[in-house]
DNA sequence: AATGAATGAGTTTTCATTCAT
DNA sequence: AATGAATGAAAACTCATTCAT
């Protein structure tokens, strides 16, 4: 549920009695919120001023408090956005009820073109999630670090399936993996020379290689009878 | 050959033959750059000030000028002395003759071990290099990456040898196995449940699993033969 | 063509279409400048402080960013206003086709006019121009150095009507007059005993005396005739 | 006069017990003032600091504080030697029985040359004068502006000599004079093409210009005639 | 919705000076 | 004679924020 009109000035007469729109117009506020993320993403939270943020719209300084009321508003909107997308289009894929090993390479696959497609809050949000207010941190956060939770269980449900392997601790291999998948925010480039449906795919070939059993290897008929198979 | 005694302010004027010159007490310099890392470290480079350096080893902070011309002299000390090291713990293990598949697990453990030895500069390094001048920048990576070099070297070498599955594009296998290990600096706590060593055996079982090839496996008996064979 | 009015912040960002976008207001901004220059005149421009300048004007120093960029600016626009303005009034007398001592005699006077009633700008650009940027100081120089190409001219001229000593060189005379002309910085106080205009005339009576010829001596009737003649 | 000698930290066993010599060597002192000079020359007093001092000659900056106690003792000492010399040199020509305007024509040159001689301390004396203390200032001026005071006394015989324009007001004729001259430090190269001597030559022919009475001219048959026989 | 003036607390950096060794 | 550490005050500049218009 991106929750992406309630933001910018609670205060204020709300679209809600129905009387002509007042408050800031939330188009201006996202081109606006999509400016701070450019510079955010260029040179970090701190070293992004408000100054930037007005230069690069063309307002003074000021007047960004008509839709904010604080620096950090930007950064709780970047990240709060993308969480919220993030919720909507990835757990499903790991709640879904097929094979472990697919709802792995799916879940994979989802993430990568997640953090391609939102690259610029994504990786806000990786790097800069700590300089949120505790309570905002913690209000992102409310439902556990979902991520972790779905990747876990799905390596869980694996290993009680026996296509992962047993041996595995799966609180290490679940960081590990998102640390693999997240580390792409910092070297991706939308230039570069593979496309995002390559580079999902091969990173679920490299995962399911990290985790698979010899069962589900055999059972397949090799590694790369198995990547074939999943990868479709 | 890491160079770690010629930081700190290059002597002033000329330095008449061989008198003592010496240049500030590099043992307290290097007290204060531990305290800068471990701010920088807790806070990030942007949002540790001058003020809470000095206060963190308490003098007043237009004393730190002594030992350093910028804030920035800081993080290019922290970063360059963690860099050096690793270009000599790390690179030489990368291009022994052993077999691939060693070096592969030999690297990983070093990286593994190296990190966690030293998980403030690292940190800081991975975190914050983008803050370094231009100047610095290119003068710290002037060998090129050493790290994705010598690993896409195993990887290329594990090619040859038939080792590492050869359908691998060794570029982006490369970052996204350092990726992996890099990772570590987000989540890693000394006080966690896991011994570096056992951590160090886990990601190297990962990685191994990403890489090799149908051929090794079968060699070996299975995956978990392969691994236990080489995680001694 | 003195554009006093162009200065102050260029205006961040776009300035959309025609609307209102004025930036700060340029009186309050000259009554800043007027302090700015006031203090440097008494105390230098090293010595003079943004504290110093926020205190005569009563605002806290921060705030006078609001209106410049760097310390630095304040000088620039102190310096290029009164250039500026010495450009427009100057330079036509020195240009006009009247003969050559007359011109002299207008130039010196007007010069000398000039300092006294620009003072403190006149004072500052003699004793602070070197503290300016190279660029700013190329700027402000662009078209040459007007008032030695202004004189130097009339010199020429001079010389060439036969009332000017053929025997002076005129590059080092343009550069000892000017010299005893703007000399007057350091030592005229408006509360001094004698007027400007008397000033002036005395002034040009020197330097008549300095550069004639035989020739115009003697077809004037003697050095005092002649001054009587041209200083009216 | 030049008292050169006894700067340089009045305390401590002077040299005159007879001791080994005890105190700051003063070569080492003097070479130090002069580095110090240099500087401010380049980049004015308040623009030099400690640091530049110790930078040029090589020691630290605390050191410099065995041979001054602050930093204004570096500027006292640079105008205290220069003026001092001055007062040697050129005062006595101004008080010769000689006619005026031949003592006119021998300050005139001899204060040229002192000029270019001592470019460095005097380009300085006078344009940081104002930066030393009121005590200092009151002690160096103590026997009045002596320049001031010789050039009008020269200017003052003249007129009872009848030899310089009676209509000149000497006070003002004095500071104008003295103008163009001390000018001199604001324009002179001593890589420039013209030598000084030619150079004071053509000072003194300015200058005789502005001076003269109209009978001295007559005298003489004409200017040219007169500057011919004064400047030899 | 936005301006423009200002605040107040902060930032990094400079600098003259002191002093134990 | 000189070092090297430190001081303490001030410098220029930044910046998030407020507010009357």
């Amino acid at each position: 549920m991106a929750d992406t009109s309630s933001e910018a000035h609670e205060a204020r007469g709300s679209s809600k009695r129905g009387r002509p729109r007042r408050g800031p117009d939330p188009e201006r506020f996202q081109d606006i919120v999509d400016a701070a993320a450019k510079l955010m993403l260029d040179n970090g939270y701190s070293a992004t001023s408000i100054q930037d943020i007005a230069d690069a719209v063309g307002i003074l300084k000021g007047s960004l408090y008509h839709y904010v009321r604080s620096k950090e508003d930007f950064l709780y909107r970047i990240i709060k956005d993308v969480y919220d997308a993030a919720l909507e289009e990835i757990v499903p894929i790991a709640k879904s009820d097929r094979p472990a090993l697919e709802r792995l390479v799916a879940f994979v696959t989802a993430h990568v073109h997640f953090s391609i497609r939102h690259l610029t809050g994504f990786t806000i949000q990786i790097r800069e999630f700590d300089r949120l207010s505790p309570e905002r941190r913690e209000e992102i956060t409310a439902g556990g670090d979902v991520y972790v939770d779905a990747l876990r269980g799905i390596l869980q449900d694996g290993q009680e399936e026996g296509v992962v392997d047993r041996e595995l601790d799966v609180r290490f291999t679940t960081v590990a993996i998102l640390g693999e998948l997240n580390y792409l925010t910092r070297w991706y480039s939308p230039t570069g020379p593979m496309a995002p449906d390559e580079m999902a795919a091969r990173f679920a070939g490299l995962i399911l290689g990290s985790v698979v059993s010899d069962k589900a290897v055999k059972a397949a008929g090799g590694l790369e009878k198995l990547r074939q198979d999943l990868l479709s």
